[in-house]
DNA sequence: GATTTAAGCGAACAGATGTACGCTAATTTA
DNA sequence: TAAATTAGCGTACATCTGTTCGCTTAAATC
């Protein structure tokens, strides 16, 4: 039969896969990891591993591919959420909070490698969160119609504030996250507002740099 | 003469953690150096580590520490840029990307520490981090009479994005980190704008988490 | 059914790591 | 000046690491 042998290749390469996922924590960090470890874990030969992966970096940058996968699922369940009403900007953020409540170390992950020692891990979250702030953009500009550019400056604040709440929610308990997700709301609001306000300045003004 | 051993001990201490220091780039973080790395960059053999520091972690809270004073001298001179003349956000973000510039490989220590696999680290980096917004939120709150509590949500918001900018900067060329500057400017005007207007509209709603 | 392919394994190796221990030499104390 | 203290060093050891190599065994191909 065909595909037998291919089959049970993907499915270790999940086991890896999974197990490196799984050792992921508030204390141990991916570049932590060493080769050994995970293939412990995953219950195989140190060896074998590369069978199905050149090296660690090959790996880590798969389970990075991995959680911007889980992060546009979130996009679009939030995107549903909202349209079957509410306030956007409350329905986005108490979405995300879920989410990174659920899948901390996948969160944990794109967190820490946004600002890891491999360039081609930060350019991969990077292009993650872009798509991200992307959609955002989009959003925002056909609900304000303020202008693409403007509405990707407006989203690609919101998209840190929110990701920055999200990385300080990880060390919080489930009282001072919900704080949090206030406090998140409003800075949120404020840009919002602001858009508005600062968009007609910027158009009275001309696109000027002088200063004040 | 007495002083004499002990002037020598901080000598040396200090030259383990210029090593370290040395040692963080783009490609290393402190995580991955070894204590026996930094002793062979500091010239001093591994055992000799231990008459000044119990581990490496506590040679890492040394170096956030010192991180955390560059960053204070940081908001002394922002400061005083900012009362002889010229916008606040602009002389703010600039300084700080100046600080950023000049002092890559402690902002980097700082940027990754904050979402690091050590809690005395990442409460260590937020304590800095807080410092920081705490004395923004001040100025703010002392320019606008808007009240402490929303100024320091305001603050907050608006560090996350500079720091944010901050660490997008570090991969990027002189001209890319001129637009980067240009459009951080205009995010916190958006904020400094939309705190305005969200004020005066969170004051007559009251305090009600009503949707929408 | 015979031959080829390839996933998985165990043994083995060189290199690096943190740290214990005891020594030396210089400073400090008495 | 004699005794005590201590920064710095070299040796040593157990442990862990990534990776090579050749083998087995089962699936795929012919």
């Amino acid at each position: 039969m065909s595909g037998d042998r291919a089959r049970k290749k993907e499915q270790t390469r999940r086991v890896l896969i999974d197990a490196a996922f799984r050792q992921l924590s508030a204390e141990r960090s991916f570049a932590s990891l060493s080769l050994r470890e995970v293939t412990r874990e995953a219950g195989i030969a140190p060896t074998s591993f590369y069978r199905h992966f050149q090296n660690m970096e090959a790996l880590g940058l798969t389970l990075v591919d991995e959680s911007g996968l889980t992060l546009r699922q979130l996009m679009r369940q939030a995107r549903q959420r909202i349209e079957s009403g509410g306030s956007a900007i409350r329905t986005s953020v108490e979405t995300f909070m879920e989410f990174v409540s659920e899948n901390e170390n996948v969160f944990r992950l794109l967190l820490r490698e946004r600002s890891g020692t491999s360039r081609d891990f930060r350019a991969a979250v990077a292009r993650e969160i872009a798509f991200f702030s992307l959609e955002l953009a989009d959003y925002i500009d056909s609900v304000t119609q303020r202008g693409h550019e403007f509405s990707r400056i407006q989203a690609d604040a919101m998209v840190i504030l929110v990701f920055n709440a999200g990385a300080e929610a990880l060390d919080m308990s489930t009282a001072q996250r919900k704080k949090l997700v206030e406090k998140t709301i409003r800075q949120l609001r404020m840009l919002d507002a602001g858009g508005a306000v600062y968009m007609k300045r910027f158009q009275n003004l001309g696109n000027s740099n002088s200063g004040e």
